[in-house]
DNA sequence: TTCATATAGTACTAAAATAGTCCTATATGA
DNA sequence: TCATATAGGACTATTTTAGTACTATATGAA
């Protein structure tokens, strides 16, 4: 279904959270009262936003972790790889050509084109975007991916 | 990473090679010769496409499979849809609501921002645009999802 | 100095999704 | 009537993901 991992949606709610006051220092403790989230997986988020450099943390007591950049110099592709990884939706573009098809294939640049408009997508979108609302009105729940609703054009 | 199963990978390869002869019967035998992918997988793969109505079956002596539209009239964003079912990239935005945070979610409406985005780029490249190969000189092979390349804008 | 508190890092287990295979039923052209 | 081809479903193995636990290290404050 071309989607994100649960610990990726967690660590947008859990950056949005942040966003809303970002001069504060967060701990994780605060972090699983707010969110519900239970406790050694909001760590395990924070550890992996804090090695991806989205996150700054401080140890010891009184310790916890703030936005390393303005909410809004922190875009939703960064999020995504901070948790899983260089992006690359297929096998081909991500692993170093472990494909034994690659010199014959014909699509593999194909698929580069479309990663790079994903990425660009994805991209566009910041946490200063996240912490705005989008009323639920405005927007389709599920993707119409198959259905016939190519009139739906976004600006993203 | 974001990425799409590896079904939907061979999909894409199968119905690219497909569709460079959009007229003809392509029996699974046969494209398993021309692709390499492994015969069941291939069958497999063909029969969710079929059921997708991205190509038209026919059984018996003779039989086999041909584009059910026009190279330009299927696209990425079906593609995926048949292999993977309905597209949104979080489980709240498929599953319906069992999330029991809903209510008070506030990057539900983003998310779904999001996911239109993204199946607006998908939806931009049909199978008319997979036949033709593109360069690989002309992109980039792996996604910087995670480096600073913000200046590579594309059209899709 | 000591200690409570908080993150860092790593290793491990459990659960879920995916990939791949196989078998039986059905349709159809020769 | 038979060889050929898809339809559909069931099943297994593998891989990925999610979640937990434990040890080490840093730090502010009593
Ligand atoms: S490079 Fe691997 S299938 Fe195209
Ligand atoms: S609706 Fe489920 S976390 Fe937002």
């Amino acid at each position: 279904m071309l989607r994100v991992s649960k610990l990726t949606d967690y660590a947008t709610v859990i950056l949005t959270h942040i966003a809303h006051q970002p001069d504060e220092l967060y701990a994780a403790s605060d972090i699983t009262q707010s969110t519900g989230v239970a406790l050694p997986t909001v760590s395990k988020v924070l550890k992996l936003l804090s090695k991806a450099n989205l996150l700054i943390s401080h140890r010891g007591a009184k310790g916890g972790y703030e936005l390393a950049k303005k909410p809004n110099e922190t875009n939703v592709a960064e999020v995504i790889a901070a948790i899983e990884g260089p992006i690359g939706m297929t096998e081909c573009t991500t692993s170093e050509s472990t494909c034994e098809q690659e010199s014959s294939c014909e699509i593999k640049g194909n698929w580069n084109l479309i990663n790079r408009a994903v990425y660009t997508a994805l991209e566009a979108v910041t946490l200063a975007d996240m912490v705005v609302p989008v009323r639920q009105q405005e927007v389709n729940v599920v993707m119409p991916m198959n259905k016939e609703m190519n009139e739906l054009k976004v600006e993203n």
